[in-house]
DNA sequence: TGGCAGATTTTA
DNA sequence: AAAATCTGCCAA
């Protein structure tokens, strides 16, 4: 249905500074198409990790290995592994060299039910993808799509003509420096955010 | 319901 | 040793 009317977002959605572009993602359909399948869902909660004062930012230290990627052009993937058991997934955003990027936190389930329950060996619904390691598992993104032109792969994000009405303003979860910056951002009510 | 340990890679 | 996490187990 309004999925007929969905459209890639174009690269220059990306080149939006980075603040824009993590409040413009909430709402967006992120897909992820496999050999099993596709599946999608709906993002509403994201967090945003600047160039300029923000030490909790990967990019912060330096280049390194694992986050390359972030030092891409604006629209490339970002995946890197935490704990040394789950993956987080991010958007590159800012100007090319400087290392910002959108962490996606949480999705709405769309579609591929049965591909994400099996992966997260999970009927609730609740509990596919509401938190950036769930998301990961849900989709099937891992380190192998650290790094995909988001806007050429099978790795998608997409505009299906929803619209959020209100964004909740929070300070970031999981990190001890920068921990009072306002640069999470998640759905009013929506249920599958990781946290309130 | 809330707190904590465990899983395990990357980096400092 | 701590990290942009999640789960299961334990005690109240």
């Amino acid at each position: 249905m309004s999925e007929l009317f969905s459209e890639k977002l174009p690269k220059s959605f990306f080149q939006q500074p980075t603040l824009d572009v993590a409040r413009g993602l909430l709402g967006k359909v992120l897909t992820h198409k496999t050999a099993e399948g596709s599946a999608a869902g709906r993002i509403v909660e994201v967090e945003a990790y600047l160039y300029c004062n923000d030490p909790a930012c990967h990019a912060s230290r330096g280049k390194t290995a694992r986050n390359a990627a972030m030092f891409g052009p604006a629209g490339t993937a970002y995946v890197y592994l935490i704990y040394g058991m789950y993956y987080c997934f991010n958007v590159v955003t800012g100007v090319e060299g400087e290392g910002e990027a959108v962490l996606v936190r949480a999705l709405e389930p769309l579609s591929g039910f049965d591909l994400m329950t099996t992966r997260r060996v999970t009927d609730d619904v609740r509990q596919l993808a509401s938190g950036p390691g769930k998301l990961c598992q849900a989709l099937a993104i891992n380190r192998k799509q650290d790094g995909l032109d988001l806007t050429n792969s099978p790795l998608v994000l997409a505009d299906d003509g929803y619209t959020v009405d209100n964004i909740i303003t929070a300070t970031r979860i999981g990190i001890s420096v920068a921990a009072d910056l306002p640069l999470r951002f998640y759905v009013a009510g929506n249920p599958y955010v990781s946290r309130k």
